[in-house]
DNA sequence: TCGCCGCCTTGACTTTGATCAAACCGCGCT
DNA sequence: AGCGCGGTTTGATCAAAGTCAAGGCGGCGA
């Protein structure tokens, strides 16, 4: 029967990859069958803590990942110390950076962060026959770059408040499940996955800054915090006036 | 004889194509003969003066180009007016945004620009059989992707000053045929392509804290400055300083 | 040739966010 | 329970960049 033969070509996926988001909304949903199982191989599962580096100066980047569950970081310094972060990942995303060894950012664990890596040389090798693997690709650096563009306006533009509530806006869109579809209004709540300082380096403030609009717009109501790290949005297109969307 | 063969297959490419730098360092670099012919058909060139949208509100986007001569200007707006400059695109720079229609960013002709344009749907069929082609995209926007992400360390973290040394160590880079590979020393020239205006929408400053910190680059002689356009950097190694590079 | 207009510069003053400093809060440890 | 510690908040002061206003420079058309 039909129905049987797709039950049991499904099951040649690994278990693994079954339930990944990676195979549904990520780059993995290019590969067969045959392909995701060459893969699992290779690859492996890792927990990471917070803080730990995932790629830069001390992780050789000799392999890619796939965010299975978490928030990564991308960060880069300058000689002195200064610090921006320069985007912030999410499960399903895709981590590492295609034909070039890298470009002067290290990618760290910003909460606890369990990714699927596996080695550089395999992919780009599946490259050359999957050309939809390459156009996944270019769909996330565009979504990517996208964002990158947005943050910019943020950075450049934006006042201090106004960007600790376009930081919000953020997080409240992207971390549950995703509610990024239209519908900016009503209640969310979240975990931030991010310190003060870290949020501080994402927004061009200081850590001060970042703190002294938090509690204004907990003063006005539009957001409710709770241990540092809860927060609460009775109303996210409140939030949204407020971050000027 | 081989080499006659050559000459003749070389003859087929369009003459146009012939000395377009798009072909060299570009994605048309990516296409057969037969198929720059048959883009060619339908491509036209065409000269637009400083100040033109390219791409955004009125020009709707079902076309894409190749950038043949000078600088555009990629612009993000908010509801209230201002404005920050997310990017600028030098030859043989492409222009414009595969698969989806737009993201909010309309693009200006900074200085006379000539570009050669050419249906959309002709390179989104073109891709379906030439792989190469997307991996060219995808090569540009990973580029775009890291210039945006640099661009996001100076807007977040650099003084004014710094800001407008950056700014004029990105032209003098970028302008010259490309010395963009290594050598950041010794004298280099170059119009500026933006106004002032221009230039702190890109660096989300003022005009006035522009010129300020241009005429303090230029009484530390860092930089000459004639005619407010035409600018001489008697050690790009000293500019690059100034932007803590 | 004059005068206008757009673009740029300069100056005086104001405001925003940074800096410096102190205290607070939750939490794990002894 | 008391202590110390990292992360956070709050307050007082300072400096960098923004705002407002005036004037300069250069090109172009009447």
């Amino acid at each position: 029967m039909d129905v049987k033969r797709k039950d049991i070509h499904n099951s040649d996926i690994p278990v693994l990859c079954q339930a990944c988001e990676a195979r549904h909304k990520g780059v993995c949903g290019a590969l067969s069958a045959s392909q995701l199982i060459n893969l699992n191989k290779q690859a492996i599962r890792k927990r990471v803590e917070p803080g730990v580096e995932l790629i830069g100066e001390t992780r050789q980047a000799d392999s890619y990942s796939n965010i299975i569950s978490g928030v990564v970081k991308l960060t880069k310094m300058m000689a002195d110390g200064r610090q921006q972060i320069v985007g912030l990942q999410f499960a399903p995303d895709f981590l590492g950076r295609p034909f070039r060894s890298e470009s002067g950012i290290t990618a760290d664990a910003a909460t606890e962060v369990n990714v699927c890596s596996f080695p550089k040389t395999m992919l780009d090798k599946m490259i050359k026959d999957t050309p939809e693997l390459e156009h996944r690709l270019l769909e996330q650096t565009l979504k990517e770059l996208d964002e990158a563009r947005d943050w910019m306006l943020t950075l450049g533009r934006k006042t201090a408040s106004e960007k600790v509530a376009s930081f919000l806006y953020l997080i409240a869109t992207h971390i549950n499940p995703e509610l990024e579809t239209g519908a900016d209004a009503g209640p969310v709540s979240f975990e931030l996955p991010l310190t003060r300082s870290d949020i501080a380096d994402f927004l061009g403030l200081t850590i001060e800054t970042v703190s002294r609009q938090m509690t204004k717009l907990r003063k006005d109501e539009v957001i409710l915090i709770h241990n540092n790290r809860h927060v609460e949005v009775p109303d996210l297109a409140h939030l949204a006036e407020r971050a000027s969307h």
